[in-house]
DNA sequence: AAAATTCACAACCGCCAGTGA
DNA sequence: GTCACTGGCGGTTGTGAATTT
């Protein structure tokens, strides 16, 4: 592919990304729509025109809404920017070894459907928990050689990755009393949704990037019910510090493990079977395609004819943290080392004949 | 300290399905 | 039936910060 921003930039577009590029692109492209639309990082002022403009008349059809809004942007990008960045319940920052978990469990289940992942992790978007994947799941697919879709890969994840993840998110609930180790290494993203009393706030500013630094939060004017004008009262701290601190890592768990079995954002998602069971069931067909995703057909009947999840997150942690070591959920028993991002090693892997 | 590399993420694209004229 | 428009989705890429050499 090589269109776009991978086929490089035209005079126009190097205009429009640039600082004040809008004024001169509508100089120099005229008065054509086509040619007058920006494209790039949004600004500061093009997300209040946006927020402002959906806090008075809400959502509708992008492509008037961004004419009414006064933006020179297309329908398209208005309405990836307003999902993705500045909706107030959207959540970004670290994805939390919970979030983790569902993310690897329903990518098993359902493949690259990221929007409908999406769906079960409130305030994430598609394209954070795409971006995650291909970041962080397929480099580790990278660094033992396998393909993501391989079922040695799949293995690893179940076998490996997953049961870390819960030691992981044991540790972070028994240690947020005492702020161990493990509160360290504690999300620290706040669910902005579902707090409710809380006022939603629009994060505004770039842009791009690892600037979160530079994050302006915009809250919304609660006097008539709209969001005031540049109203920046608050500036984030890298990490979204701030809202780490107001969230032990205990309220964090807590707070997901309610969340995420929350009727009202999808079903409740009940891990302990899925886990425990060490991919015989889908271990029949061996590697290659059949390895992979599920078809969506497939995967619809399957979801709606049995809940491969067992039990709620609280029961899964609750069981997953007995002693006894038969009754943690089947998963299977690894020496786990420290939680630093490399959740194994090759060593494991071979030990483990996985890979 | 500078250069090179890696990482994380915003934003774009094409494709496709739904809808209405 | 068909055409145009719109919105949603998944894939891809460019960019700047962070890290390593």
């Amino acid at each position: 592919m090589d269109m776009g921003m991978g086929g490089g930039l035209d005079e126009l577009e190097v205009l429009a990304m640039s600082p004040g590029g809008s004024a001169a692109l509508a100089a120099a492209a005229g008065s054509e729509d086509e040619a007058d639309l920006r494209r790039g990082p949004w600004t500061v002022e093009e997300d209040l025109l946006l927020v402002n403009y959906i806090a008075a008349h809400g959502e509708g059809r992008w492509n008037s809404l961004a004419r009414s809004a006064g933006l020179k942007r297309t329908g398209k990008s208005c309405r990836l920017r307003w999902l993705n960045y500045l909706r107030p319940d959207v959540r970004r920052g670290n994805i939390t070894a919970e979030e983790q978990l569902l993310i690897l469990e329903l990518h098993s289940r359902w493949g690259n459907r990221w929007s409908k992942i999406a769906q079960h992790l409130p305030g994430r978007t598609d394209n954070e928990i795409k971006n995650y994947w291909r970041t962080r799941v397929q480099k580790h697919a990278k660094q033992l050689r396998c393909d993501v879709n391989s079922r040695q890969f799949r293995d690893v994840v179940r076998h490996v990755w997953m049961p870390r993840l819960v030691e992981r998110i044991q540790a972070e609930s028994a240690g947020g009393a005492g702020g161990g180790q493990a509160a360290a290494a504690a999300p620290v993203a706040a669910p902005a949704t579902t707090s409710a009393s809380a006022p939603p706030a629009y994060h505004l500013g770039p842009y791009g990037g690892r600037r979160q630094s530079t994050d302006v939060v915009v809250s919304p004017n609660k006097a008539h019910g709209g969001y005031a004008h540049a109203d920046y009262y608050s500036y984030s701290e890298p990490g979204q510090a701030a809202a780490a601190a107001a969230m032990s890592p205990d309220d964090t768990s807590s707070a997901m493990r309610s969340t995420l079995t929350d009727a009202s954002h999808g079903p409740q998602h009940h891990y302990a079977t899925s886990a425990a069971t060490p991919t015989n069931e889908g271990c029949g067909g061996a590697g290659g395609a059949a390895a992979g995703p599920t078809t969506d057909s497939d995967d619809m009947v399957q979801e709606e004819e049995e809940d491969v999840f067992a039990g709620t997150w609280s029961e899964l942690l609750a069981t997953a943290g007995r002693d006894d070591d038969d009754s943690k959920i089947g998963l299977p028993d690894f020496e786990f080392g420290d939680f630093e991002d490399n959740l194994w090693s090759l060593e494991d892997l071979c030990l483990q004949q996985l890979c």
